[in-house]
DNA sequence: TCTCAGTTTAGAATAATTCTAAAGTATTGA
DNA sequence: TCAATACTTTAGAATTATTCTAAACTGAGA
């Protein structure tokens, strides 16, 4: 797949093996969410892996460039994800999972003004769920 | 102040020292957002502290009894909020503040089901501010 | 006052993330 | 093609908020 490699260095990120690796697993068109950890558990089952901290770094560095998405919910991880269009989630506070939420399916009609000398960076609706 | 001490009876806790100290200053009518971490530092002033686990430790207490409302919007803190009643967020992500939004600035006119065999346990909107 | 369950506490343990600095690699220009 | 260099990767140490542990303490009822 070379598609990876032309997001790579649409975004001036050299396309390292590594950074293909990951790329190819996240861009793969189906969204995702993951985390540092369960990325990281998944690449090592390839025959060569890709090391804790470059996994860290990559995720970061994808998000600098708005390939993905933080979203931090829960205090012990934070989640990527891969659907970076404008949308909601439900979290479920037990489980620790993520869903997207159709963004058709919410509509905030009201919205307050920034404060002074501020502007609004991102709104994140999170639907806490329980059973 | 006697108050916090009816409040804790009222919730089955026993009124110790510690959180009738830490009860006084959070349930003072101020709407107030604090970390373990910053409220530890704020009663290590008075002349009879408190420890950081026993900070903890109440604020967990406190929040189960829903005296207290966690936020958790940073991965690294979490934030406690005096302000009980339904409202929502501005967080400034640079300086890590938070800022009520009053609740009557935002409608929410549409809103999806919860998935299947799962309730709406809490609906959180959080605007990220930027300069 | 005595007793005991509930509470506090210091310090150790945990765990996600960041940092460091050394080794490896992609890219550029000659 | 090759060397030089800036960018990357990596293991392991460091950091830091929070939780845990086990021992000492205390409030409330008998």
């Amino acid at each position: 797949m070379q598609k990876t490699k032309e997001i790579l260095r649409a975004n001036d990120l050299r396309p390292t093996k590594q950074r293909v690796l990951i790329g190819n697993f996240l861009f793969d068109g189906v969204d995702k969410h993951v985390t540092a950890e369960s990325l990281f558990k998944k690449l090592s089952n390839e025959q060569r892996g890709v090391s804790l901290a470059t996994v860290y770094n990559t995720l970061h560095e994808f998000c600098k460039k708005k390939l993905l998405n933080k979203i931090t919910i829960d205090t012990d991880k934070v989640y990527f994800d891969t659907n970076i269009s404008l949308h909601h989630h439900f979290f479920s506070d037990k489980e620790k999972i993520l869903l997207d939420i159709k963004s058709q399916d919410v509509k905030i009609s009201s919205m307050p003004n920034a404060p002074k000398g501020k502007k609004i960076k991102k709104v994140e609706l999170i639907i806490h769920l329980e059973d």
